[in-house]
DNA sequence: TTATAACATTGTTTTAAAACAATATTTATT
DNA sequence: AATAAATATTGTTTTAAAACAATGTTATAA
């Protein structure tokens, strides 16, 4: 079960995004006044693909995956701490396009839906600030769809490494905190298949594996892997 | 080719967006400047997938595919008159994530990207408009891939029929104005799936065929396909 | 007006990837 | 520690949809 509670203090908050420097020491008031702050265990979901958006969340602490609910999922990307989610939701029809579930230990600030707006058409700096993290947060979704349409099973596998490498681990060596389930699903693929190209590339000298522990060894091949797709 | 001129008055144009109406007149003015008027022959290509990204792009007059490039074309909408192209890019990292091609002869005013840019930094009524033109159409952007993970070939070309008769043509009885193949893409299935499902939903007495026409005889049962996939 | 290319149609084959199955391993629970 | 449940692994089968093929039809250009 999630729990609840107040804000501290936004103002000191170490966790607090960038953006929130655009407001003013009232604004921020405001903001603090209008903030619940929800912890979320390993696992659990923070929103669900088709549910009303009454909040704009922002993710202070943790991991979280964004995915498609289908026969299939598709694990879109994994939102790491000073993100926001889909805020795009709150500027047109309030209808979240995905869900959203914790894969670590999560806190997440939600804000009020109608007061992030009326911050949003007040203050400028802000809403251009908040105008460029959707439009940023939109080209990664195309990127990823034009990913999965254009390459097949052995490139996206690639991509999906590479992802989680560069962006979430932050080094060629990491520990698999995410199962195999959800490797495939952030490959757009089924589990069985993200397994078996992993041992693929294991026998092909690509990545090593010992435990939960990848270890990339030629970045150079993924690369090359996730090119021709 | 494309042929090229200067805008007569923008702020007279009949064809203009709504959006300008937060611009003050010098601000028009300093619009028209900075846009050119292009016109596109039906096929010819509006921008391409991968390429920078120079200017903002409004269709003034005509209709254009927005489709994603791969082994085989997605479709992800048609573009009507009085309405942006890819917005978001301006504000991320100028590179388009599609490609549009005109569907009829096309009429669009492309403004310099780095005024339309100042424009959006400096006059805010106008950001927060552009912010709900972003977020809608990445909402449908979402919704569109949410169809083609969660449906099959049926549901899929259900969507795309529906789609044409509510959103472009505006009537139950239409023209097909794009040829098969497109209709694959829009459906994200070959023109050959495309075409036999069409006969199907004849044979099923859904709809009924004649030259070019369509007429869709049962939007209940459309809607049913659409909704189990 | 005819030739030629583009588009459409229907049937058949192939294919990429999911689904299924059987077993093994790890993790959580009593 | 024993048991159950979830997760992982590898091999086999099925399937949805693309690809291919053959033919027909409609535009377009010489």
């Amino acid at each position: 079960m999630p729990t609840f509670s107040k804000p501290d203090s936004c103002n000191s908050c170490s966790y607090r995004s960038k953006s929130l420097g655009h407001l003013s020491e009232l604004e921020i008031d405001g903001l603090q006044e209008k903030c619940i702050i929800v912890k979320f265990k390993k696992g659990e979901s923070i929103c669900k693909q088709g549910a009303q958006v009454s909040h704009a969340l922002y993710l202070a602490k943790g991991r979280a995956k964004v995915l498609l609910k289908g026969k299939n999922n598709i694990i879109i990307k994994i939102i790491e701490a000073g993100n926001y989610i889909g805020l795009q939701s709150l500027f047109s029809d309030n209808k979240y396009r995905f869900s959203v579930e914790a894969v670590e230990d999560t806190t997440v600030c939600m804000i009020a839906s109608d007061y992030f707006v009326k911050l949003s058409s007040t203050n400028h700096d802000f809403l251009f600030d908040i105008t460029k993290i959707i439009s940023s947060s939109t080209n990664c979704f195309y990127d990823k769809v034009n990913d999965i349409n254009q390459k097949q099973l052995r490139g996206r596998l690639a991509d999906s490494l590479l992802y989680l490498a560069n962006t979430i681990y932050n080094s060629n060596e990491f520990e698999l905190t995410i199962t195999k389930k959800e490797l495939g699903e952030l490959s757009a693929m089924s589990s069985e298949n993200a397994v078996r190209l992993l041992s693929a590339f294991k026998k092909e000298g690509i990545i090593e594996i010992s435990g939960k522990k990848i270890k990339i060894l030629h970045t150079d091949i993924l690369n090359k892997l996730s090119e021709i797709g």
